[in-house]
DNA sequence: CACATGTCTGTGAACGTTCACAGAGTGAGA
DNA sequence: TCTCACTCTGTGAACGTTCACAGACATGTG
């Protein structure tokens, strides 16, 4: 009835199956050659005695830790603010627990964070790196090449000279559907809004959203936001005031796009019927809002997914991986 | 220009230093009796090596893993949609790292990951366990117990023997706040929605509600969700028919609320005019409505940290600690 | 029969730390 | 001067694995 009573080691295994720590060793790791008889001895062994390998020791000498660590660069409210980074999350730990190995998460926040993080990293402490959000000056990025630890990240690192594997929604074939749902249902001055321009999804999806009106077309109808509900709702106001004609916009996030809505409410326009609204996610609030958002549905779990693919084929010793990019839908809801 | 060059190690920083792996071992945690002339030889070292200290062969050794593992036992989904997971889950990590242990977040859901989690913690690979949204009946917990696991938990374990220690919000004097704020608005039919009843919200928010109104006064006011937005709706609507007559409703959360309020609009009641509405949570939804939510604000930032400030104690010898509770706060918005 | 090949097993030596111990030097107090 | 306490240092032995090696035995082949 102790508290903390000692854990079975391999050699307490051994003796019970009255065989080698060798052989043990060789079924816990699924090794050809061992004899029906001593398996079957050794698995009735570690079943009585309750042994569970001890990873440290394996890591010893193995040189891998069977772990991998989830680093979030961003300054972390913002982040967590973002409901798609529950699904990535959620995922990605579903995904990698079914290959037995487990995710530590890390916040690269500011410096001393990433001190640590560093630290750790060049460590040895994880066998790999998923990254969300980072950006491409990230001293980061240079820190894990230089320690040659597998990095994938979560969404397209833009801007690197030496880049770095990703998977993706196709977030500008995503914005150009978008746009050419708005022009197909009539719409004739339409606006966007778009996330930082500094980020995959601010980036390429207002370039989808040029693809489709051409650059002189849209010159006056865009607007910066920062992905937060305030900063749609700033947004549309400009754009309000700026071109009062405005009939639609394409507001590059969900939350963003619910921000949109309270400002077109407060100057009097009804959606959809004066501004048709489109944003960009799927996320819960996309149903919360009034009215509830047409938007583009980004496969989120499939991004997550390959993500963790892609990092597991590296940390095998693939030399290269190609980045993988996920096509988008249209979700149509009433606000446009 | 190697990808993986060997990373140095104690005996390394020794010889470059000209002292003993002993001595650099006791600079490295910090043994007092160690002369300043080797210190410094020594940190020089460290950083002219790049050396780094390696966890695996330390916790071999020390017994200590310097990481803790959250464990998830909801269905995720459910959880994951739940935004004050996510500030949970930020405080936790940020906190746990100033104090250098890692986080590693783990998902028991269905069976086998169960027994995956259980082989984890039984394996000794984490120092501690938090728990996030554990029920009474979890087989983990008595696993946990048995193993010697120090384990804290994120909200009360209701009805457990052995009790759980826990940080948690007042849940049930935060609902009291709330309903004696409608009351004392002057409404008179005051009904609730409940989270499900064998969770700690659930539960302590209809206690709290009925300690202010009384039991006889609230029987028939009185349904139950699931803490989604789609069991506020339909709870709503199955209280609008039961009891038209209500001015007034207290609901469990502010997800659910959500959709209570869309379940009055729909029955072409307006807020608060009709209904007044309060919430629970002052979650990020909380702002999004339409109107925005009087709610009651849960400290969750200072429930993390509290809960890991608990875990860390027992990690580190305390023999008993006591729950800690803390207080809400009514934020008044627009729908009461 | 000799020999190669394939299967199975045990053993010693790592892996990179910490910890306990022993010993050396220094200064103070008797 | 001797002793004691304190400070500082080096060394050997763990911690629990995996891995390479060597050897035993069986089976098949020429």
């Amino acid at each position: 009835m102790r508290v903390t009573r000692k854990r079975p080691t391999i050699h307490d295994v051994a003796a019970a199956a009255g065989i080698s720590r060798g052989t043990v060793s060789r079924v816990l790791n699924g090794d050809r050659y061992v004899s029906t008889a001593a398996r079957a001895a050794i698995e009735r062994a570690i079943a009585e005695t309750g042994y569970v390998v001890n990873r440290n020791a394996r890591s010893l000498v193995t040189q891998r830790t069977g772990s991998v660590a989830l680093v979030l660069s961003e300054p972390q409210e913002k982040l967590f603010e973002d409901p798609n980074f529950s699904v990535l999350l959620r995922t990605a730990t579903q995904r990698l627990a079914q290959r037995d190995v487990s995710l530590v998460l890390m916040i690269a926040g500011d410096g001393g964070d990433r001190d640590r993080v560093m630290r750790y990293l060049r460590g040895g402490h994880a066998d790999g790196v998923l990254l969300v959000s980072t950006h491409a000056g990230d001293p980061l990025l240079d820190a894990l090449e230089v320690a040659g630890v597998p990095a994938v990240a979560c969404g397209e690192v833009l801007g690197r000279r030496s880049p770095i594997p990703y998977a993706a929604a196709d977030d500008r074939e995503g914005a150009r559907q978008m746009t050419r749902y708005l022009a197909g249902r009539g719409r004739r001055r339409i606006a966007t809004i778009t996330g930082p321009l500094d980020t995959p999804g601010g980036l390429r999806r207002l370039e989808g959203f040029v693809d489709v009106l051409g650059r002189r077309a849209t010159k006056k109808l865009i607007a910066h936001g920062d992905y937060t509900r305030r900063g749609g709702e700033v947004a549309m106001a400009e754009l309000l005031e700026r071109t009062p004609g405005i009939d639609a916009v394409f507001v590059g996030s969900d939350l963003m796009a619910a921000g949109a809505l309270a400002a077109l409410r407060a100057a009097g326009r009804r959606v959809p019927e004066d501004v048709a609204v489109g944003g960009f996610d799927d996320s819960a609030v996309a149903v919360s809002t009034h009215p509830p958002l047409t938007t583009m549905r980004q496969p989120l779990e499939r991004v997550a997914e390959e993500t963790v693919r892609l990092l597991l084929d590296l940390i095998d010793g693939a030399g290269h991986v190609d980045p993988v990019v996920l096509p988008t839908e249209l979700v149509v809801r009433e606000s446009a």
